[in-house]
DNA sequence: TATTGTTATACTCTATAACTATA
DNA sequence: TATAGTTATAGAGTATAACAATA
Protein backbone atom coordinates (compact mmCIF):
# COMPACT_ATOMS: atom_id res chain seq x y z
CA UNK A 1 0.00 0.00 0.00
CA UNK A 2 1.13 3.32 -0.92
CA UNK A 3 2.01 5.68 1.96
CA UNK A 4 1.07 9.32 1.88
CA UNK A 5 4.06 11.04 1.12
CA UNK A 6 5.78 13.52 3.83
CA UNK A 7 7.09 16.26 0.39
CA UNK A 8 4.22 17.88 -1.07
CA UNK A 9 2.78 15.29 -3.96
CA UNK A 10 3.16 16.79 -7.58
CA UNK A 11 0.19 17.72 -9.35
CA UNK A 12 -0.92 15.71 -12.55
CA UNK A 13 -0.05 18.33 -15.68
CA UNK A 14 -2.37 16.26 -18.01
CA UNK A 15 -1.33 17.23 -21.23
CA UNK A 16 0.77 19.56 -20.52
CA UNK A 17 4.00 16.47 -19.78
CA UNK A 18 3.80 15.43 -23.28
CA UNK A 19 2.92 19.52 -24.77
CA UNK A 20 6.12 19.95 -26.88
CA UNK A 21 6.02 24.06 -26.10
CA UNK A 22 5.35 23.45 -22.16
CA UNK A 23 8.46 21.06 -22.14
CA UNK A 24 10.33 23.49 -24.69
CA UNK A 25 9.77 26.36 -22.25
CA UNK A 26 10.77 24.48 -18.87
CA UNK A 27 14.14 22.85 -20.90
CA UNK A 28 14.98 26.42 -22.07
CA UNK A 29 14.67 27.14 -18.27
CA UNK A 30 16.57 24.21 -16.86
CA UNK A 31 19.40 24.46 -19.03
CA UNK A 32 19.96 28.37 -18.64
CA UNK A 33 19.87 28.03 -14.72
CA UNK A 34 22.96 26.06 -15.26
CA UNK A 35 24.71 28.27 -17.62
CA UNK A 36 23.56 31.39 -16.00
CA UNK A 37 25.86 31.63 -13.03
CA UNK A 38 28.92 31.33 -14.79
CA UNK A 39 28.13 33.71 -17.51
CA UNK A 40 27.12 36.17 -14.06
CA UNK A 41 30.74 35.82 -13.24
CA UNK A 42 31.74 37.33 -16.13
CA UNK A 43 28.38 40.37 -16.05
CA UNK A 44 27.31 38.48 -19.24
CA UNK A 45 23.44 37.36 -19.93
CA UNK A 46 23.08 34.75 -22.57
CA UNK A 47 22.39 37.55 -25.53
CA UNK A 48 25.89 39.11 -24.51
CA UNK A 49 27.46 35.81 -25.13
CA UNK A 50 25.39 35.11 -28.02
CA UNK A 51 25.94 38.66 -29.71
CA UNK A 52 29.71 38.47 -29.05
CA UNK A 53 29.87 35.44 -30.37
CA UNK A 54 27.75 36.38 -33.57
CA UNK A 55 30.46 39.64 -33.65
CA UNK A 56 33.71 37.12 -33.30
CA UNK A 57 32.62 35.07 -36.41
CA UNK A 58 31.33 38.06 -38.71
CA UNK A 59 33.67 41.32 -37.86
CA UNK A 60 32.43 44.21 -39.81
CA UNK A 61 28.78 43.02 -39.69
CA UNK A 62 26.54 46.38 -39.13
CA UNK A 63 23.78 46.55 -35.66
CA UNK A 64 21.00 45.50 -37.32
CA UNK A 65 22.25 42.22 -38.95
CA UNK A 66 23.97 40.84 -35.76
CA UNK A 67 20.38 42.03 -34.24
CA UNK A 68 18.00 40.26 -36.58
CA UNK A 69 20.50 37.16 -36.78
CA UNK A 70 19.34 36.53 -32.78
CA UNK A 71 16.07 37.57 -33.15
CA UNK A 72 16.81 40.60 -30.90
CA UNK A 73 14.92 44.01 -32.50
CA UNK A 74 17.46 47.01 -33.61
CA UNK A 75 16.06 49.06 -31.17
CA UNK A 76 16.41 46.92 -27.97
CA UNK A 77 19.85 46.02 -29.63
CA UNK A 78 21.31 49.70 -29.01
CA UNK A 79 21.56 49.85 -25.13
CA UNK A 80 22.87 45.77 -25.21
CA UNK A 81 25.39 47.08 -27.95
CA UNK A 82 26.57 50.67 -26.13
CA UNK A 83 27.07 49.15 -23.11
CA UNK A 84 29.73 46.08 -24.47
CA UNK A 85 31.08 49.37 -26.27
CA UNK A 86 31.53 51.02 -22.65
CA UNK A 87 33.40 48.02 -21.37
CA UNK A 88 35.53 47.82 -23.84
CA UNK A 89 34.79 44.63 -25.73
CA UNK A 90 33.13 45.72 -28.49
CA UNK A 91 34.32 48.64 -31.27
CA UNK A 92 31.64 50.11 -33.01
CA UNK A 93 33.55 52.21 -36.26
CA UNK A 94 31.03 53.81 -38.75
CA UNK A 95 31.39 51.84 -42.24
CA UNK A 96 32.74 53.83 -45.35
CA UNK A 97 30.89 52.36 -47.95
CA UNK A 98 27.88 52.98 -45.62
CA UNK A 99 27.62 55.53 -43.55
CA UNK A 100 24.15 54.85 -41.80
CA UNK A 101 25.14 51.56 -40.50
CA UNK A 102 28.14 51.14 -37.84
CA UNK A 103 30.72 48.21 -38.35
CA UNK A 104 31.06 45.79 -34.95
CA UNK A 105 33.87 44.12 -34.34
CA UNK A 106 35.94 42.68 -30.91
CA UNK A 107 38.50 44.32 -28.70
CA UNK A 108 41.37 42.38 -27.59
CA UNK A 109 39.46 42.15 -24.23
CA UNK A 110 36.40 41.43 -26.03
CA UNK A 111 37.98 37.88 -27.73
CA UNK A 112 39.91 37.45 -24.50
CA UNK A 113 36.26 37.61 -22.74
CA UNK A 114 34.59 35.53 -25.44
CA UNK A 115 37.45 32.66 -25.05
CA UNK A 116 36.82 32.48 -21.01
CA UNK A 117 32.95 32.50 -22.07
CA UNK A 118 33.17 29.46 -24.95
CA UNK A 119 35.10 27.68 -21.95
CA UNK A 120 32.13 27.70 -19.38
CA UNK A 121 29.86 27.31 -22.03
CA UNK A 122 31.83 24.02 -23.11
CA UNK A 123 31.53 22.69 -19.70
CA UNK A 124 27.84 23.74 -19.28
CA UNK A 125 27.23 21.58 -22.75
CA UNK A 126 29.08 18.75 -20.99
CA UNK A 127 26.92 18.93 -17.65
CA UNK A 128 23.75 18.70 -19.99
CA UNK A 129 24.88 16.51 -22.57
CA UNK A 130 26.36 13.84 -19.30
CA UNK A 131 22.83 14.47 -17.66
CA UNK A 132 20.95 12.80 -20.77
CA UNK A 133 23.20 10.53 -22.56
CA UNK A 134 25.56 11.63 -25.60
CA UNK A 135 22.95 9.50 -27.59
CA UNK A 136 20.33 11.35 -26.58
CA UNK A 137 21.84 14.39 -26.30
CA UNK A 138 23.06 14.65 -29.89
CA UNK A 139 19.20 13.07 -31.24
CA UNK A 140 17.95 16.30 -29.65
CA UNK A 141 19.97 18.63 -31.37
CA UNK A 142 19.15 19.00 -35.46
CA UNK A 143 15.30 18.48 -34.40
CA UNK A 144 16.02 21.70 -31.95
CA UNK A 145 17.65 23.14 -35.18
CA UNK A 146 14.75 22.29 -37.48
CA UNK A 147 12.56 24.24 -35.00
CA UNK A 148 14.82 27.23 -34.12
CA UNK A 149 15.21 27.98 -38.05
CA UNK A 150 11.40 28.64 -38.05
CA UNK A 151 11.78 31.92 -35.92
CA UNK A 152 14.02 33.64 -38.27
CA UNK A 153 12.65 37.00 -38.69
CA UNK A 154 11.80 38.00 -42.62
CA UNK B 1 4.15 26.24 -39.39
CA UNK B 2 4.78 28.95 -41.74
CA UNK B 3 8.13 29.37 -42.84
CA UNK B 4 9.34 33.29 -43.60
CA UNK B 5 11.42 33.91 -46.64
CA UNK B 6 15.16 34.89 -45.67
CA UNK B 7 15.70 38.32 -47.16
CA UNK B 8 18.94 39.31 -45.49
CA UNK B 9 22.35 37.07 -46.06
CA UNK B 10 22.34 35.11 -42.64
CA UNK B 11 25.22 36.09 -40.13
CA UNK B 12 27.41 32.64 -38.84
CA UNK B 13 26.58 31.52 -35.93
CA UNK B 14 29.53 29.64 -34.86
CA UNK B 15 29.20 27.40 -31.75
CA UNK B 16 25.52 28.83 -31.12
CA UNK B 17 24.29 26.40 -34.13
CA UNK B 18 24.72 23.43 -32.22
CA UNK B 19 24.69 25.31 -28.52
CA UNK B 20 21.77 23.07 -26.75
CA UNK B 21 20.41 26.26 -24.70
CA UNK B 22 20.11 28.92 -27.64
CA UNK B 23 18.53 26.38 -29.69
CA UNK B 24 16.30 25.36 -26.66
CA UNK B 25 15.45 29.22 -26.41
CA UNK B 26 14.69 29.83 -30.47
CA UNK B 27 12.97 26.54 -30.96
CA UNK B 28 10.76 27.46 -28.15
CA UNK B 29 10.05 31.00 -29.21
CA UNK B 30 9.09 29.26 -32.54
CA UNK B 31 6.65 27.09 -31.10
CA UNK B 32 5.08 29.42 -28.75
CA UNK B 33 4.98 31.94 -31.85
CA UNK B 34 2.37 29.29 -33.60
CA UNK B 35 0.42 28.74 -30.76
CA UNK B 36 -0.02 31.92 -29.68
CA UNK B 37 -2.71 33.49 -31.89
CA UNK B 38 -4.99 30.68 -31.47
CA UNK B 39 -4.73 31.58 -27.30
CA UNK B 40 -4.75 34.88 -27.51
CA UNK B 41 -8.07 34.71 -29.82
CA UNK B 42 -9.66 33.71 -26.27
CA UNK B 43 -7.46 36.61 -24.37
CA UNK B 44 -5.10 33.31 -22.65
CA UNK B 45 -1.34 33.37 -22.39
CA UNK B 46 0.59 29.98 -22.40
CA UNK B 47 0.92 30.58 -18.64
CA UNK B 48 -3.53 31.02 -18.27
CA UNK B 49 -3.63 27.62 -20.67
CA UNK B 50 -1.30 25.66 -18.34
CA UNK B 51 -2.88 26.93 -15.26
CA UNK B 52 -6.08 26.03 -16.37
CA UNK B 53 -5.02 22.45 -17.46
CA UNK B 54 -3.74 21.33 -13.83
CA UNK B 55 -6.25 22.67 -12.07
CA UNK B 56 -8.97 20.92 -14.52
CA UNK B 57 -6.41 18.09 -13.55
CA UNK B 58 -6.53 18.60 -9.74
CA UNK B 59 -9.70 20.08 -8.88
CA UNK B 60 -9.07 21.12 -5.18
CA UNK B 61 -5.63 22.08 -5.05
CA UNK B 62 -4.64 25.37 -3.15
CA UNK B 63 -3.12 28.36 -4.98
CA UNK B 64 0.70 27.80 -4.20
CA UNK B 65 0.28 23.97 -4.99
CA UNK B 66 -0.70 24.63 -8.45
CA UNK B 67 1.83 28.03 -9.03
CA UNK B 68 5.00 25.54 -7.88
CA UNK B 69 4.07 22.95 -10.26
CA UNK B 70 4.06 25.12 -12.71
CA UNK B 71 7.28 27.01 -11.89
CA UNK B 72 5.32 30.21 -10.88
CA UNK B 73 6.08 32.19 -8.21
CA UNK B 74 2.80 32.39 -5.66
CA UNK B 75 3.09 36.46 -5.60
CA UNK B 76 3.18 36.50 -9.22
CA UNK B 77 0.72 34.11 -9.31
CA UNK B 78 -2.14 36.01 -7.37
CA UNK B 79 -3.16 38.59 -10.31
CA UNK B 80 -2.75 35.38 -12.60
CA UNK B 81 -5.53 33.47 -10.56
CA UNK B 82 -8.09 36.50 -9.76
CA UNK B 83 -7.78 37.87 -13.19
CA UNK B 84 -9.28 34.27 -13.79
CA UNK B 85 -11.99 34.32 -11.01
CA UNK B 86 -13.09 37.99 -12.70
CA UNK B 87 -13.55 36.30 -16.07
CA UNK B 88 -15.54 33.64 -14.33
CA UNK B 89 -13.46 31.08 -15.13
CA UNK B 90 -12.34 29.83 -11.42
CA UNK B 91 -13.63 29.36 -8.85
CA UNK B 92 -11.83 30.23 -5.38
CA UNK B 93 -13.62 28.30 -2.37
CA UNK B 94 -11.60 28.94 1.28
CA UNK B 95 -10.69 25.63 1.92
CA UNK B 96 -12.23 24.01 5.15
CA UNK B 97 -9.56 21.92 6.56
CA UNK B 98 -6.89 24.52 6.69
CA UNK B 99 -8.32 28.05 6.25
CA UNK B 100 -5.24 29.61 5.17
CA UNK B 101 -5.46 28.23 1.91
CA UNK B 102 -7.82 28.72 -1.49
CA UNK B 103 -8.79 25.65 -3.19
CA UNK B 104 -8.92 25.96 -7.25
CA UNK B 105 -11.77 24.61 -9.65
CA UNK B 106 -12.81 25.47 -12.78
CA UNK B 107 -16.25 26.99 -13.63
CA UNK B 108 -18.31 25.26 -16.40
CA UNK B 109 -16.89 28.46 -18.40
CA UNK B 110 -14.09 27.45 -17.53
CA UNK B 111 -14.06 24.06 -18.21
CA UNK B 112 -15.99 24.55 -21.68
CA UNK B 113 -13.13 27.52 -22.86
CA UNK B 114 -10.60 24.87 -21.65
CA UNK B 115 -11.84 22.36 -24.00
CA UNK B 116 -11.36 25.05 -27.02
CA UNK B 117 -8.25 25.91 -25.73
CA UNK B 118 -7.05 21.73 -25.83
CA UNK B 119 -8.65 21.77 -29.45
CA UNK B 120 -6.43 24.33 -30.12
CA UNK B 121 -3.45 23.56 -28.95
CA UNK B 122 -3.89 19.83 -30.31
CA UNK B 123 -4.07 21.01 -34.04
CA UNK B 124 -0.43 23.45 -33.09
CA UNK B 125 0.48 19.83 -31.73
CA UNK B 126 -0.16 18.50 -35.59
CA UNK B 127 1.48 21.16 -37.17
CA UNK B 128 4.62 20.99 -35.16
CA UNK B 129 4.56 17.19 -35.38
CA UNK B 130 4.18 17.35 -39.49
CA UNK B 131 7.13 20.26 -39.87
CA UNK B 132 9.42 17.75 -38.09
CA UNK B 133 7.92 14.63 -38.90
CA UNK B 134 6.39 11.94 -36.52
CA UNK B 135 9.64 10.04 -35.83
CA UNK B 136 11.41 12.93 -35.09
CA UNK B 137 8.86 14.97 -33.25
CA UNK B 138 8.77 11.44 -31.02
CA UNK B 139 12.04 11.78 -30.52
CA UNK B 140 11.97 14.76 -29.13
CA UNK B 141 9.96 14.43 -26.12
CA UNK B 142 11.66 12.37 -23.76
CA UNK B 143 14.71 14.38 -23.91
CA UNK B 144 12.75 17.15 -23.28
CA UNK B 145 11.02 15.96 -20.08
CA UNK B 146 14.53 14.29 -18.83
CA UNK B 147 15.67 18.22 -19.02
CA UNK B 148 12.15 19.83 -18.02
CA UNK B 149 11.98 17.76 -14.86
CA UNK B 150 15.31 19.18 -13.94
CA UNK B 151 13.38 23.05 -13.43
CA UNK B 152 10.67 21.28 -11.14
CA UNK B 153 10.64 22.74 -7.84
CA UNK B 154 11.97 20.48 -4.86
C1' DT C 1 8.37 28.48 13.59
C1' DA C 2 6.62 27.45 9.03
C1' DT C 3 3.21 28.01 5.44
C1' DT C 4 -0.70 30.30 2.55
C1' DG C 5 -1.97 34.07 0.37
C1' DT C 6 -1.23 38.94 -0.15
C1' DT C 7 0.66 43.81 -1.38
C1' DA C 8 4.10 46.71 -3.08
C1' DT C 9 7.85 47.25 -5.82
C1' DA C 10 11.77 46.81 -8.93
C1' DC C 11 14.18 44.95 -12.66
C1' DT C 12 14.63 42.68 -17.05
C1' DC C 13 12.73 41.60 -21.70
C1' DT C 14 10.22 42.73 -25.32
C1' DA C 15 7.21 45.69 -28.37
C1' DT C 16 5.69 50.16 -30.83
C1' DA C 17 5.92 54.84 -32.49
C1' DA C 18 8.54 58.36 -34.16
C1' DC C 19 12.63 60.57 -35.38
C1' DT C 20 17.68 61.51 -38.15
C1' DA C 21 20.77 60.73 -41.58
C1' DT C 22 21.82 58.43 -45.07
C1' DA C 23 20.87 55.36 -49.34
C1' DT D 1 10.95 55.49 -50.60
C1' DA D 2 13.57 52.43 -47.90
C1' DT D 3 17.14 51.36 -44.50
C1' DA D 4 20.52 51.94 -40.21
C1' DG D 5 20.59 53.60 -36.03
C1' DT D 6 18.41 56.12 -32.33
C1' DT D 7 15.14 57.79 -28.47
C1' DA D 8 11.28 57.37 -25.57
C1' DT D 9 8.00 54.62 -23.69
C1' DA D 10 4.82 50.95 -22.51
C1' DG D 11 3.82 46.32 -21.49
C1' DA D 12 4.89 41.79 -20.17
C1' DG D 13 7.39 38.52 -17.13
C1' DT D 14 9.90 37.71 -13.17
C1' DA D 15 12.23 38.78 -8.64
C1' DT D 16 12.53 40.19 -3.49
C1' DA D 17 10.83 42.06 0.93
C1' DA D 18 7.43 42.31 4.13
C1' DC D 19 3.05 41.39 6.09
C1' DA D 20 -1.53 38.93 8.25
C1' DA D 21 -3.80 34.80 9.15
C1' DT D 22 -3.35 30.22 10.17
C1' DA D 23 -0.94 25.81 10.97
Amino acid sequence: MTQFPEVMMALDLGPLDSHVGYLLRRAQLAVFADILPSLAEHDVSPADYAVLTVIDRNPGAGQSQVAETLGIQKTNFVPLIRRMEARGLVLRTPSARDRRSVALTLTPQGNALLADLHAAAQAHIERVRSHLGSAEYDSLLEPLQRLASVSRPS
